[in-house]
DNA sequence: AAACTCACCGAAAAGGTTTTCTGAAGATAG
DNA sequence: CTATCTTCAGAAAACCTTTTCGGTGAGTTT
């Protein structure tokens, strides 16, 4: 940490002392407008170069009231969706000047709010919301200043852009890859009736099933997303339908659970039983025996698209409003197809 | 995304005038100055309020050379390590009022360059460099104009100032634990040798075993951070070792692999053999069967630690050089000792 | 040669805040 | 009553960039 003294930064005045111009004569030259012959632009460009010159963009921001900053505002730091959304999103930024600024709310309103102030008064130029459920999250209003587009969580404002998951569909292609799989005695295990993103599943995979002219196994299970849960379920589904010939997952690691009570009752997987699950959360995917067929959200190109629309709105583009829904992809792996 | 026009943020001057004063001393007045009087201060801080005002920091930054923000630049988004140090550092900086920028180079140095010179040249005060691995990463280099911290990777440079667990006392402290529960026979399967994290941990443990008068059982295990790993690893060992009494694994992931074999084998856990891990990933410890002791390496506290020296830099305080080392903490669950 | 156009450059203001310095009014001491 | 202090408020500069507008000189037209 031993520094020398802080060197002043580099301002466009030395610049254009350097150059022998106006600092607005810098500027122009710079920033590529018109009114600045050839010549003289070079020199300053090559000025600048020399001295490493790189514009401040508080001074820039102050005056042009875009900053280049994007703010992101998550209820999920903890949890694995809000990371490949940022991904994603700093993806779609990247190759721009674009930064991001990272806050966490906690899933509390109030540090909600004050860090929406936080970021306003920092003048970011959009915003993105992430929530850690697919279940409605309150509007953050339309008083706000920026673009505002909500990912992962919709907001309940139907006026407001919001970016989720398709989960109803993503419940449909899971039980149309089991039946391509030939299996036609379906159970599905899930966590809490709570979330939104288990009810819809499961709704894509009822009307999935009745499209076939199939019958759920049982009840749809409902609990907690939890390996143990997975493991429980899937011995009382067992135990009450031997016969069942497939076990659809409402989350990887209910899967795992649903995988080692398979093992632990010498049901061959997936000869016996086909089992599958949601998220494609590769460290439990891939490691599980044998390795899970799951469905993969696509969390990193819904956090580029929220990334897209902030940008198009900023360009003045109507991004309209409504919520959009981004189809999940199946990852088909060992537990529901043998492989050679 | 309909808005109405986005009104003009509320300024200084407008609380002046308000308040019947000038800029100056309503400025004075909102920062506690002093040089004004009590019920002039109250008049100016009750008009900022009716007003709602809040700084725009953009000029504050300008005139300061703070800004306020603090970069936090990464090579290991989708890794687990930055999330609780982004978290702990959030924390720290949290009550007062500065912003995370968060940059992901993707393990790409080009990248990094690039996302240096874009957070330098927005004024960050500060910065934290997150690797993703125990391993020295290069330094920035020393021409950086704000305090630097590393955290999780140590810089190779001494005169840098690094916070990274402390993976030799995790090993020990592992082991006095099996020590205490009584076990004797110790083995250990651990991750890539590449990785300093896998063999300072070995270290810390053959240091412990040889303090105590024992040996490991046959040699370290290394191959790779996974739960395949670990139960071919498990399979091995108890085949060349049936009388090992404990299996220390260099994560859980492997410990994980450690379990299932010890399940296919019939053996009990704890009973017959004590199973644990690393890292203390809660989704893979307590979902185990018996859930797993772990050491958890305290990334939260590294990462508040790791801000705290930025502040303290920023500060003046001279912030010191050199590697700082976080002690791990034991989480002690079934998989050591058996639960009433 | 005078009037005009055109291309180019620079002065100055703007953006919002903080800080320094000056100055005015009131208070105290002599 | 005057001289010196103290207290408080405001004017102005500073931070750095962008933009508008006025101005200079060269070249062109009549």
């Amino acid at each position: 940490m031993a520094r020398t003294e802080p060197a002043r930064a580099v301002t466009l005045s030395d610049v254009a002392r350097l150059a022998g111009v106006s600092v607005a004569t810098a500027s122009k030259a710079l920033n590529g407008r018109d009114q600045v012959k050839d010549t003289t632009r070079q020199r300053v460009i090559e000025a600048a170069d020399r001295l490493s010159f790189s514009p401040n963009p508080l001074a820039r921001g102050l005056l042009a009231g875009r900053t280049g900053t994007v703010g992101l505002l998550t209820s999920d730091l903890e949890g694995r969706f809000v990371i490949p959304i940022l991904m994603g999103a700093e993806d779609a930024f990247g190759a721009g000047q674009v930064n991001v600024f990272l806050c966490d709310a906690r899933g509390d309103t109030i540090r909600e709010q004050y860090h929406l102030r936080a970021l306003l008064s920092r003048r970011v130029d959009g915003l993105i919301v992430v929530g850690r459920q697919t279940d409605p999250r309150p509007s953050l209003g339309h008083d706000i200043p920026v673009p505002v587009v909500y990912a992962y969580a919709p907001s309940d404002d139907a006026s407001d852009l919001s970016i989720t998951p398709d989960n109803v569909s993503a419940g449909r292609i899971a039980v149309e890859h089991l039946l391509a799989c030939g299996r036609t005695r379906i159970a599905h295990i899930t966590g809490e009736h709570a979330y939104a993103a288990a009810r819809d599943r499961a709704a894509g995979v009822e009307a999935a099933l009745h499209a076939a002219g199939l019958e759920l196994v049982g009840d749809v299970m409902y609990s907690e997303w939890s390996e143990r849960w997975g493991r429980d379920a899937a011995a009382m589904l067992l135990a009450r339908h031997p016969d069942v010939d497939a076990v659809l997952c409402g989350s990887d690691q209910i899967a795992r659970g649903a995988l080692d009570t398979a093992r632990d009752l010498h049901r061959t997987v997936p000869g016996d039983l086909a089992v599958m699950g949601f998220d494609n959360w590769e460290v439990l995917t891939t490691n599980a025996r044998p390795e899970l067929t799951s469905i993969d959200a696509n969390l990193q190109q819904l956090g580029r698209t929220a990334a897209q629309r902030v940008f198009a709105a900023l360009d003045g583009v109507d991004i309209g409003s409504g919520t959009e829904y981004v189809p999940g992809r199946l990852v088909i792996r060992g537990s529901t197809v043998a492989r050679r």
